[in-house]
DNA sequence: AGATTGATGTGCT
DNA sequence: GCACATCAATCTA
């Protein structure tokens, strides 16, 4: 499969997030390629979204969400976990995609290693996890995913049956389903009554 | 300069 | 359901 490039982040940002379900995930560490099938995400926006980093205009930690689609935005976050968004929207429009859970597929043994678990759903399941297990911290913050070695994202299958949400741990704009998850899968995040909120579209 | 606040995960109850 | 680990950016003054 191909890589994704740069026209494919540079649109709007809850279609770009829908089209992430069913990408691979790639995060070369040397020798080791570690990889997963992203199976949920979220959009966020800038001005016109109040949950949004971005929504109160550019600082240092935001600058590289206005800035080129196609770069990783890494931010952490409750003093324990790192989060990776890529970024989307042309120039001056904020917007990226937080990457929540991936179908672990390269490297298991290694990201085992990384997360101290077994079970394979919980592996890369929540942002926090996933960044653990695919060793991402802010070192990688403004990564240019198109061009990287690094990391970067390879096309896959559009996924059939996706299901929608409101964020997850979010207060406002409770009314715009941004988050996007392949239905029934178990390596999706969220508890029951984020799942059972959410309906299916698409 | 000091205080506040999280786009979280886990473990215990 | 709730406590808690623990830090960087941002807010307040």
């Amino acid at each position: 499969m191909a890589r994704l490039t740069r026209s494919f982040f540079a649109r709007y940002t809850p279609e770009v997030a829908r089209e992430l379900l069913g990408c691979t995930i790639v995060r070369r560490l040397g020798d080791t390629e570690l990889t997963g099938r992203i199976v949920e995400v979220e959009a966020y926006r800038g001005a016109d979204d109040p949950a949004s980093h971005a929504y109160r205009g550019i600082t240092k930690r935001t600058r590289v969400m206005f800035e080129e689609a196609g770069h990783a935005y890494v931010y952490f976050t409750m003093g324990v976990h790192y989060c990776l968004n890529l970024t989307t929207e042309s120039v001056g429009e904020a917007g990226a995609v937080l990457i929540r859970a991936a179908e672990p597929l390269q490297g298991i043994d290694e990201m085992r290693r990384r997360r101290g678990v077994q079970d394979l759903a919980r592996i890369a399941r929540g942002p926090g996890n996933l960044t653990r297990a695919m060793g991402i911290d802010l070192r990688l913050n403004g990564e240019d995913v198109v061009r990287s070695m690094e990391l970067f994202v390879l096309a896959g299958e559009q996924e059939k049956s996706i299901a929608t949400s409101a964020r997850i741990g979010i207060s406002s704009a409770q009314d715009r389903m941004w988050r996007y998850y392949v239905e029934g899968s178990p390596f999706v995040s969220g508890d029951r009554t984020h799942n059972y909120r959410s309906r299916t579209a698409g």
